[in-house]
DNA sequence: CAGTAATTGCAAACGATTTGCAATTATGCC
DNA sequence: GGCATAATTGCAAATCGTTTGCAATTACTG
Protein backbone atom coordinates (compact mmCIF):
# COMPACT_ATOMS: atom_id res chain seq x y z
CA UNK A 1 0.00 0.00 0.00
CA UNK A 2 1.42 3.04 -0.77
CA UNK A 3 0.82 5.98 1.23
CA UNK A 4 -0.10 9.45 0.27
CA UNK A 5 -2.23 11.78 2.47
CA UNK A 6 -3.10 15.73 2.21
CA UNK A 7 -5.09 16.46 5.08
CA UNK A 8 -6.87 19.41 5.30
CA UNK A 9 -7.11 20.33 9.51
CA UNK A 10 -5.69 23.51 10.30
CA UNK A 11 -5.14 21.81 13.46
CA UNK A 12 -0.95 21.05 14.53
CA UNK A 13 -0.54 17.57 15.46
CA UNK A 14 0.01 18.02 19.37
CA UNK A 15 3.36 18.65 20.63
CA UNK A 16 5.80 15.69 21.76
CA UNK A 17 5.87 16.78 25.36
CA UNK A 18 2.09 17.39 25.83
CA UNK A 19 1.85 13.59 24.53
CA UNK A 20 4.79 12.20 27.13
CA UNK A 21 3.02 14.71 29.71
CA UNK A 22 -0.61 12.76 29.04
CA UNK A 23 1.35 9.75 29.67
CA UNK A 24 2.79 10.30 32.95
CA UNK A 25 -0.26 11.14 34.21
CA UNK A 26 -1.38 8.20 33.59
CA UNK A 27 1.76 6.72 35.01
CA UNK A 28 2.92 4.89 31.83
CA UNK A 29 6.63 5.06 31.26
CA UNK A 30 8.17 7.33 28.36
CA UNK A 31 10.69 5.03 26.51
CA UNK A 32 12.46 4.42 23.80
CA UNK A 33 10.39 2.92 21.49
CA UNK A 34 7.27 5.63 22.81
CA UNK A 35 9.07 8.34 21.70
CA UNK A 36 10.08 7.32 18.55
CA UNK A 37 6.46 6.13 17.64
CA UNK A 38 4.65 9.21 18.78
CA UNK A 39 7.31 11.08 16.64
CA UNK A 40 6.27 9.27 13.65
CA UNK A 41 2.86 9.62 14.55
CA UNK A 42 3.24 13.48 14.71
CA UNK A 43 4.97 13.88 11.56
CA UNK A 44 2.54 12.13 9.52
CA UNK A 45 -1.01 13.19 10.47
CA UNK A 46 -2.58 10.54 8.72
CA UNK A 47 -3.89 7.14 9.41
CA UNK A 48 -0.66 4.47 9.47
CA UNK A 49 -0.71 1.34 9.86
CA UNK A 50 1.51 -0.86 12.44
CA UNK A 51 4.15 -2.07 9.50
CA UNK A 52 4.46 1.82 8.19
CA UNK A 53 5.21 2.96 11.39
CA UNK A 54 7.30 -0.17 11.99
CA UNK A 55 9.16 1.23 9.00
CA UNK A 56 9.82 4.45 9.83
CA UNK A 57 11.43 3.53 12.46
CA UNK A 58 15.12 3.18 12.69
CA UNK A 59 15.55 -1.09 11.88
CA UNK A 60 15.68 -2.57 15.63
CA UNK A 61 14.72 0.13 17.09
CA UNK A 62 11.75 -1.51 18.21
CA UNK A 63 9.79 -4.41 18.44
CA UNK A 64 6.60 -4.95 16.25
CA UNK A 65 4.78 -6.43 19.19
CA UNK A 66 5.74 -3.34 21.24
CA UNK A 67 3.88 -1.07 18.43
CA UNK A 68 0.95 -3.18 18.67
CA UNK A 69 1.17 -2.85 22.91
CA UNK A 70 1.71 1.06 22.54
CA UNK A 71 -1.39 1.60 20.14
CA UNK A 72 -3.21 -0.16 22.36
CA UNK A 73 -2.42 1.79 25.16
CA UNK A 74 -2.26 5.16 23.19
CA UNK A 75 -5.99 4.38 21.79
CA UNK A 76 -7.26 3.49 25.22
CA UNK A 77 -5.90 6.76 26.59
CA UNK A 78 -7.52 8.38 23.86
CA UNK A 79 -4.35 9.93 22.07
CA UNK A 80 -5.07 7.97 18.65
CA UNK A 81 -7.23 7.40 16.72
CA UNK A 82 -8.48 3.59 15.08
CA UNK A 83 -9.52 3.43 11.48
CA UNK A 84 -10.19 0.63 9.43
CA UNK A 85 -10.63 0.97 5.74
CA UNK A 86 -11.81 -2.72 5.27
CA UNK A 87 -8.37 -3.85 4.06
CA UNK A 88 -7.55 -6.17 7.49
CA UNK A 89 -4.98 -3.11 8.64
CA UNK A 90 -5.72 -1.37 11.44
CA UNK A 91 -4.66 2.65 11.16
CA UNK A 92 -4.06 4.92 13.54
CA UNK A 93 -3.86 8.74 13.36
CA UNK A 94 -2.76 10.92 16.59
CA UNK A 95 -5.34 13.48 17.83
CA UNK A 96 -5.44 16.27 19.50
CA UNK A 97 -6.23 16.43 23.13
CA UNK A 98 -9.71 18.29 23.48
CA UNK A 99 -10.77 16.34 19.64
CA UNK A 100 -12.38 13.33 19.59
CA UNK A 101 -11.11 12.46 16.35
CA UNK A 102 -13.94 11.79 14.58
CA UNK A 103 -13.53 12.38 10.91
CA UNK A 104 -13.51 10.49 7.58
CA UNK A 105 -11.64 9.92 4.55
CA UNK A 106 -11.73 9.63 0.58
CA UNK A 107 -9.45 6.76 -0.71
CA UNK A 108 -8.35 5.65 -3.90
CA UNK A 109 -9.40 2.21 -4.64
CA UNK A 110 -6.60 1.99 -6.93
CA UNK A 111 -3.60 3.50 -5.48
CA UNK A 112 -4.60 4.08 -1.69
CA UNK A 113 -4.22 8.07 -1.71
CA UNK A 114 -6.22 8.58 1.25
CA UNK A 115 -7.65 12.36 2.03
CA UNK A 116 -9.28 13.56 4.96
CA UNK A 117 -12.82 14.78 4.80
CA UNK A 118 -14.54 17.46 6.08
CA UNK A 119 -17.84 15.90 5.69
CA UNK A 120 -19.26 13.62 8.12
CA UNK A 121 -22.75 11.98 8.17
CA UNK A 122 -25.49 14.38 8.77
CA UNK A 123 -26.43 14.26 13.20
CA UNK A 124 -29.63 15.24 12.51
CA UNK A 125 -30.50 11.51 10.34
CA UNK A 126 -28.12 9.72 13.22
CA UNK A 127 -30.27 10.92 15.93
CA UNK A 128 -33.21 9.60 13.76
CA UNK A 129 -31.70 6.65 12.99
CA UNK A 130 -31.08 6.51 17.29
CA UNK A 131 -34.32 7.26 18.37
CA UNK A 132 -36.50 4.95 15.47
CA UNK A 133 -34.32 2.08 16.37
CA UNK A 134 -34.58 3.14 20.61
CA UNK A 135 -30.86 2.55 20.55
CA UNK A 136 -28.55 5.17 22.88
CA UNK A 137 -24.73 6.41 22.23
CA UNK A 138 -24.94 6.26 18.68
CA UNK A 139 -22.07 6.39 16.02
CA UNK A 140 -20.72 5.75 13.21
CA UNK A 141 -18.08 4.57 11.16
CA UNK A 142 -17.99 5.83 7.51
CA UNK A 143 -15.39 6.35 4.87
CA UNK A 144 -15.47 7.10 0.91
CA UNK A 145 -13.38 5.23 -2.10
CA UNK A 146 -13.33 6.18 -5.56
CA UNK A 147 -10.78 6.50 -7.94
CA UNK A 148 -8.54 9.86 -7.48
CA UNK A 149 -7.39 12.16 -10.67
CA UNK A 150 -4.30 10.74 -10.64
CA UNK A 151 -5.38 7.38 -11.67
CA UNK A 152 -8.06 8.65 -13.89
CA UNK A 153 -6.19 9.17 -16.56
CA UNK B 1 -32.69 9.94 -6.35
CA UNK B 2 -31.31 7.70 -3.66
CA UNK B 3 -32.47 4.38 -5.21
CA UNK B 4 -29.20 2.59 -3.87
CA UNK B 5 -30.69 3.13 -0.39
CA UNK B 6 -33.99 1.60 -1.16
CA UNK B 7 -33.62 -1.46 1.00
CA UNK B 8 -36.38 -2.95 2.75
CA UNK B 9 -36.69 -5.74 5.50
CA UNK B 10 -39.68 -7.20 3.71
CA UNK B 11 -37.28 -8.29 0.59
CA UNK B 12 -37.92 -12.12 -0.20
CA UNK B 13 -34.61 -13.70 -0.37
CA UNK B 14 -34.03 -14.79 -3.86
CA UNK B 15 -35.19 -18.21 -4.87
CA UNK B 16 -32.54 -21.29 -4.50
CA UNK B 17 -33.49 -22.01 -8.37
CA UNK B 18 -32.52 -18.84 -9.34
CA UNK B 19 -29.55 -18.32 -7.89
CA UNK B 20 -28.50 -22.10 -9.48
CA UNK B 21 -29.33 -20.86 -12.44
CA UNK B 22 -27.43 -18.29 -11.91
CA UNK B 23 -24.58 -20.11 -11.53
CA UNK B 24 -24.98 -22.43 -14.19
CA UNK B 25 -25.25 -19.88 -16.31
CA UNK B 26 -21.55 -19.29 -15.30
CA UNK B 27 -20.41 -22.57 -15.81
CA UNK B 28 -20.17 -23.08 -12.03
CA UNK B 29 -21.62 -26.21 -10.78
CA UNK B 30 -24.10 -26.78 -8.14
CA UNK B 31 -22.34 -28.67 -5.70
CA UNK B 32 -23.39 -30.01 -2.20
CA UNK B 33 -21.92 -27.43 0.01
CA UNK B 34 -22.91 -24.38 -2.66
CA UNK B 35 -26.57 -25.78 -1.82
CA UNK B 36 -26.04 -25.56 1.57
CA UNK B 37 -24.47 -22.82 1.71
CA UNK B 38 -27.26 -20.55 -0.23
CA UNK B 39 -30.08 -22.39 1.41
CA UNK B 40 -28.53 -20.85 4.35
CA UNK B 41 -27.86 -17.40 3.30
CA UNK B 42 -31.56 -17.55 2.32
CA UNK B 43 -32.51 -18.28 5.53
CA UNK B 44 -30.73 -15.86 7.32
CA UNK B 45 -31.61 -12.67 5.78
CA UNK B 46 -28.42 -10.96 7.93
CA UNK B 47 -24.55 -10.56 7.60
CA UNK B 48 -23.17 -13.65 8.30
CA UNK B 49 -19.49 -14.56 9.18
CA UNK B 50 -17.99 -17.65 7.32
CA UNK B 51 -17.62 -19.35 10.51
CA UNK B 52 -21.69 -18.59 11.63
CA UNK B 53 -22.55 -20.15 7.74
CA UNK B 54 -19.90 -23.06 8.92
CA UNK B 55 -21.92 -23.59 12.46
CA UNK B 56 -25.28 -23.28 10.68
CA UNK B 57 -24.34 -26.47 8.45
CA UNK B 58 -24.60 -30.30 9.53
CA UNK B 59 -21.08 -30.80 10.92
CA UNK B 60 -18.99 -32.51 8.37
CA UNK B 61 -21.00 -31.37 5.52
CA UNK B 62 -18.32 -28.83 3.95
CA UNK B 63 -14.99 -27.72 4.73
CA UNK B 64 -14.22 -24.33 5.90
CA UNK B 65 -12.11 -23.46 3.14
CA UNK B 66 -14.96 -24.05 0.67
CA UNK B 67 -17.16 -21.63 2.29
CA UNK B 68 -14.09 -19.14 1.93
CA UNK B 69 -13.78 -20.26 -1.36
CA UNK B 70 -17.73 -20.05 -2.49
CA UNK B 71 -17.90 -16.84 -0.52
CA UNK B 72 -15.33 -15.35 -2.72
CA UNK B 73 -17.47 -16.74 -6.21
CA UNK B 74 -20.66 -15.46 -5.26
CA UNK B 75 -19.37 -12.43 -4.42
CA UNK B 76 -17.37 -11.82 -7.86
CA UNK B 77 -20.48 -13.24 -9.24
CA UNK B 78 -22.46 -10.18 -7.05
CA UNK B 79 -24.56 -12.74 -5.88
CA UNK B 80 -23.85 -11.74 -2.60
CA UNK B 81 -22.52 -8.88 -0.82
CA UNK B 82 -19.58 -8.35 1.69
CA UNK B 83 -19.75 -6.02 4.75
CA UNK B 84 -17.31 -5.01 7.43
CA UNK B 85 -18.24 -4.19 10.43
CA UNK B 86 -14.49 -3.52 11.60
CA UNK B 87 -14.25 -6.80 13.72
CA UNK B 88 -12.26 -8.65 11.33
CA UNK B 89 -14.06 -10.61 10.50
CA UNK B 90 -16.20 -10.81 6.80
CA UNK B 91 -19.50 -10.95 6.57
CA UNK B 92 -21.74 -11.88 4.11
CA UNK B 93 -25.39 -11.22 2.36
CA UNK B 94 -27.31 -12.66 -0.08
CA UNK B 95 -28.40 -9.93 -2.26
CA UNK B 96 -31.63 -10.17 -5.51
CA UNK B 97 -30.32 -9.80 -8.96
CA UNK B 98 -31.53 -6.37 -9.71
CA UNK B 99 -30.42 -5.17 -6.47
CA UNK B 100 -26.62 -3.75 -5.88
CA UNK B 101 -26.98 -4.44 -2.02
CA UNK B 102 -25.81 -1.59 -0.68
CA UNK B 103 -27.39 -0.52 2.85
CA UNK B 104 -26.19 -0.04 6.27
CA UNK B 105 -26.38 -1.62 9.68
CA UNK B 106 -27.12 -0.46 13.10
CA UNK B 107 -25.04 -3.13 14.91
CA UNK B 108 -25.11 -2.56 19.33
CA UNK B 109 -21.91 -3.01 20.48
CA UNK B 110 -22.77 -5.12 23.48
CA UNK B 111 -24.84 -7.60 22.31
CA UNK B 112 -23.65 -7.91 18.33
CA UNK B 113 -27.32 -7.35 17.44
CA UNK B 114 -27.91 -6.05 13.83
CA UNK B 115 -30.36 -3.83 12.43
CA UNK B 116 -30.44 -3.54 8.73
CA UNK B 117 -30.83 0.90 8.04
CA UNK B 118 -32.84 2.23 5.54
CA UNK B 119 -31.46 5.69 5.61
CA UNK B 120 -28.47 6.37 3.72
CA UNK B 121 -25.63 8.97 2.97
CA UNK B 122 -27.05 11.93 1.32
CA UNK B 123 -26.13 11.44 -2.09
CA UNK B 124 -25.78 15.44 -2.78
CA UNK B 125 -22.85 15.30 -0.22
CA UNK B 126 -21.31 12.50 -1.66
CA UNK B 127 -21.31 13.90 -5.14
CA UNK B 128 -20.44 17.27 -3.50
CA UNK B 129 -17.16 15.10 -1.72
CA UNK B 130 -16.25 13.45 -5.22
CA UNK B 131 -16.03 16.86 -7.35
CA UNK B 132 -14.15 18.67 -4.55
CA UNK B 133 -12.19 16.52 -4.84
CA UNK B 134 -12.10 15.41 -8.29
CA UNK B 135 -12.43 11.52 -7.84
CA UNK B 136 -14.72 9.59 -9.77
CA UNK B 137 -17.04 6.40 -8.66
CA UNK B 138 -17.03 7.29 -5.31
CA UNK B 139 -19.24 5.05 -2.98
CA UNK B 140 -18.92 4.60 0.56
CA UNK B 141 -18.69 2.03 3.46
CA UNK B 142 -20.93 3.35 6.68
CA UNK B 143 -22.48 1.46 9.76
CA UNK B 144 -23.68 2.45 12.56
CA UNK B 145 -22.69 1.24 16.55
CA UNK B 146 -24.58 1.94 19.74
CA UNK B 147 -26.20 0.58 22.26
CA UNK B 148 -29.92 -1.40 21.58
CA UNK B 149 -32.70 -0.95 23.88
CA UNK B 150 -32.35 -4.74 25.50
CA UNK B 151 -28.96 -3.97 26.48
CA UNK B 152 -29.57 -0.33 27.97
CA UNK B 153 -30.65 -2.05 31.15
C1' DC C 1 -21.36 -43.42 -19.98
C1' DA C 2 -16.92 -41.26 -20.56
C1' DG C 3 -13.96 -37.06 -20.59
C1' DT C 4 -12.92 -32.91 -18.55
C1' DA C 5 -12.97 -28.91 -16.08
C1' DA C 6 -14.67 -27.42 -11.83
C1' DT C 7 -14.65 -28.38 -7.04
C1' DT C 8 -13.47 -30.34 -2.71
C1' DG C 9 -10.93 -31.68 1.63
C1' DC C 10 -6.84 -31.39 3.97
C1' DA C 11 -2.86 -29.50 5.51
C1' DA C 12 0.33 -26.06 5.26
C1' DA C 13 1.11 -21.11 4.58
C1' DC C 14 -0.28 -16.42 5.56
C1' DG C 15 -0.66 -11.77 7.47
C1' DA C 16 -2.35 -9.19 11.30
C1' DT C 17 -2.53 -9.26 15.97
C1' DT C 18 -1.99 -11.13 20.76
C1' DT C 19 0.27 -13.24 24.63
C1' DG C 20 3.47 -15.58 28.11
C1' DC C 21 7.64 -14.89 30.09
C1' DA C 22 12.00 -13.69 31.62
C1' DA C 23 15.07 -9.79 31.12
C1' DT C 24 15.30 -4.77 31.08
C1' DT C 25 14.31 0.07 32.30
C1' DA C 26 12.00 4.52 33.65
C1' DT C 27 10.53 6.78 37.56
C1' DG C 28 9.30 7.87 42.32
C1' DC C 29 11.47 7.90 46.71
C1' DC C 30 15.23 8.47 50.08
C1' DG D 1 22.84 9.48 43.02
C1' DG D 2 21.36 4.93 44.14
C1' DC D 3 17.21 1.62 44.90
C1' DA D 4 13.09 -0.72 44.68
C1' DT D 5 9.54 -1.77 41.80
C1' DA D 6 6.09 -1.66 38.59
C1' DA D 7 5.93 -0.83 33.81
C1' DT D 8 7.81 -2.18 29.57
C1' DT D 9 10.35 -4.68 26.22
C1' DG D 10 12.01 -8.41 22.97
C1' DC D 11 11.34 -12.81 21.55
C1' DA D 12 9.03 -16.73 20.38
C1' DA D 13 5.01 -19.14 20.25
C1' DA D 14 0.04 -18.87 19.84
C1' DT D 15 -4.45 -17.11 17.70
C1' DC D 16 -7.52 -15.75 14.27
C1' DG D 17 -9.32 -15.02 9.85
C1' DT D 18 -8.18 -16.18 5.39
C1' DT D 19 -5.66 -18.21 1.37
C1' DT D 20 -3.42 -21.76 -1.30
C1' DG D 21 -1.19 -26.10 -3.29
C1' DC D 22 -2.40 -30.47 -4.44
C1' DA D 23 -4.19 -34.80 -5.30
C1' DA D 24 -8.68 -36.98 -5.16
C1' DT D 25 -13.50 -36.33 -6.33
C1' DT D 26 -17.60 -34.84 -8.81
C1' DA D 27 -21.05 -32.26 -11.72
C1' DC D 28 -22.01 -31.47 -16.15
C1' DT D 29 -21.10 -32.06 -21.22
C1' DG D 30 -21.25 -34.42 -25.34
Amino acid sequence: MKKTCQHHHEQVPPELSSLTSRLRRESRKITGPRAAILEILRHHPHPLTIREIFGELAQGECDLATIYRAMQLLEKLGMVKRFDFGDGAARYELMGEGDDGHHHHLICTRCDTVLEIEECFPAEIEQRIAAKNNFKFVTHRLEFFGICPACQK
